[in-house]
DNA sequence: CTCTTTATTGCAAATAATTTGCAATTGCAT
DNA sequence: ATGCAATTGCAAATTATTTGCAATAAAGAG
C-alpha cells in the first residue's frame, strides 16, 4: 500500500542532513520501515528492544523528533493520546480510526483536498498541513445480507 | 457567529444529567459562554481565578470531562498541544490554525462532510465523530493587488 | 588502523498536562 | 434547619515527553 523506502536511502537522507549514522538509529529505521501500523513511542521502544537490550526510551524520543525534522516520519496524536508515528510516504493520505480496536486505516481523497484548499484561500490563508481524522465503528452489516 | 447559549439553560442541562450546580461550575460556565476563543484549562483556570480566587485547577478539568461527557463542549487537541475547549454549538463546525498567531477560525463545509461519510461508508465504517484542522497562514496579498 | 573530536547515548531527574485519593465542604431534598 | 451524597481543594500520583550530564561511539585525519 505504502511505497516501501529502503533503509539505506535513509542513512543517506540522515547523512546529507548532518547526522551520523548510529546502532540505535539504525534499528528504529528498520523498524518503522517495516511497521506497518501507527506505533506510539512506548511500542516503538518495545520493539526497538527486542533487537537491542540498550537502546533507552529517550533515544526513542529524540531519534524520532530528528526523523520528524528532516520529514522522514509524521506524527500524529489521535484524540489527544499519546504520539503515534509513521514513516512518510511519498502520497500524503488521511486516517480513519477504528474507536473500538484503535485500528488506523488510510485513506485519500483528492475532491476533499481541493475543498480545502478553497476554503482555506476563501479565508485568506494556504494551507501548510491539515489533519483529517475520522473515528469511527465497523458497520453492522445490513441485515439480510449474508 | 456561534448561536448564544445562555447559562440557564446549561444549568437545566446539567440538573437534569444529574449533577448540582454549584458555585465553581456556575463560574466556569459563565466563562465558557463569554469566550468568543479556544481556551486551555489553565486559561480557564486564570479567568475563572480571577472571578474567584479559591478554584482550582483540579476541578476545572473535572468540570471540563463532565461538560464533554454531557456534550456541552467540545474538547481539541490543535497540533499536539493541552486540550483546548469551546462550548458546543448547534451546528457543527471545523477549524483552521493560523500556525503563526495560534487563531483559530471555524468554518463549515457540507459537501466534504459528505464526502467523509461516503469515503467511511465505502471503508465499510459508521462515522462516530471526526476532526478536520487545516494549519496555514495568511496569503500574501497578490502583488498589483490593493 | 589508531587518534581525536564532537555527536549521540543511557540514565536519572525535570517538566508539562492531566488525573486521583481523601478529608473537608456544600448543594439540595426533606 | 438537617442529613447525606456529590463536589471541592489540595497534594500526591500518572502519563507523555524532554533535558542535563558523564560516558560512549561515529567519522574524518593521519
Amino acid at each position: 500500500m505504502t511505497t516501501p523506502i529502503l533503509i539505506a536511502n535513509y542513512e543517506e537522507l540522515l547523512r546529507k542532513a548532518g547526522f551520523r549514522i548510529t546502532r540505535p538509529r539504525k534499528i528504529i529505521l528498520t523498524i518503522l520501515t517495516e511497521s506497518e501500523d501507527h506505533p506510539d513511542a512506548i511500542e516503538l521502544f518495545r520493539r526497538a528492544s527486542s533487537i537491542d537490550k540498550s537502546i533507552s526510551l529517550s533515544t526513542v524520543y529524540r531519534t524520532m523528533k530528528m526523523l520528524e525534522e528532516i520529514g522522514v516520519i509524521h506524527r500524529h496524536a489521535f484524540d489527544g493520546g499519546p504520539a503515534r508515528f509513521e514513516q512518510a510516504s511519498d502520497s500524503h493520505h488521511d486516517h480513519l480510526i477504528d474507536i473500538e480496536t484503535g485500528d488506523v486505516i488510510e485513506f485519500h481523497s483528492e475532491k476533499i483536498e481541493e475543498l480545502q484548499e478553497e476554503i482555506a484561500r476563501a479565508l485568506g490563508y494556504d494551507i501548510v498541513h491539515h489533519r483529517l481524522e475520522l473515528y469511527g465503528r465497523k458497520r453492522a452489516p445490513k441485515k439480510g445480507a449474508r
